[in-house]
DNA sequence: GACATGACCGATG
DNA sequence: CCATCGGCCATGT
């Protein structure tokens, strides 16, 4: 977490981190609380997603679950609109599961990427 | 206050 | 691979 964000409320800061996900890539709900400064709260990740409005524009669907697969139950619409979307952009789904060099591990972070893959 | 329910996660069997 | 469990914690009943 930068210095810029470190006063902020915590649902902005989370809503921030899901706004740095660059296109082409995807991040799992637990590195975006950890990296938002708040490390083991995913769950509070997914509520802020669920209640952020439309308006504000944030990339829902490049957020994922850490075991690459997208949160939404198989075969729904939501499920299905996430799919699109990101094979819209290039992110590739094998068994429905993103594969590693596209999701953004909390450890990259800081240091290097945070720009679209390669 | 108890209890259940989440766009979750990692460890364990 | 699957199931269970304990962590996490805001919300609703």
């Amino acid at each position: 977490m930068d210095k810029a964000s470190a006063g902020q409320p915590l649902i902005l800061r989370i809503q921030a981190e899901i706004a740095s996900v660059p296109q082409g890539q995807t991040c799992s709900y637990g590195a975006i609380a950890t990296r938002a400064g708040a490390p083991g709260r995913a769950r509070l990740v997914g509520k802020v997603l669920r209640e952020a409005p439309a308006e504000l524009g944030l990339p829902w669907h490049r957020i994922i679950r850490a075991d690459g697969r997208p949160a939404f139950p198989p075969e729904s619409e939501a499920w299905r609109e996430q799919y699109r979307r990101l094979l819209n952009e290039g992110v590739e789904l094998r068994q429905g599961k993103v594969p590693e060099h596209q999701r953004a591990r909390t450890e990259d972070i800081d240091a290097l990427l945070w720009r679209p893959s390669y």
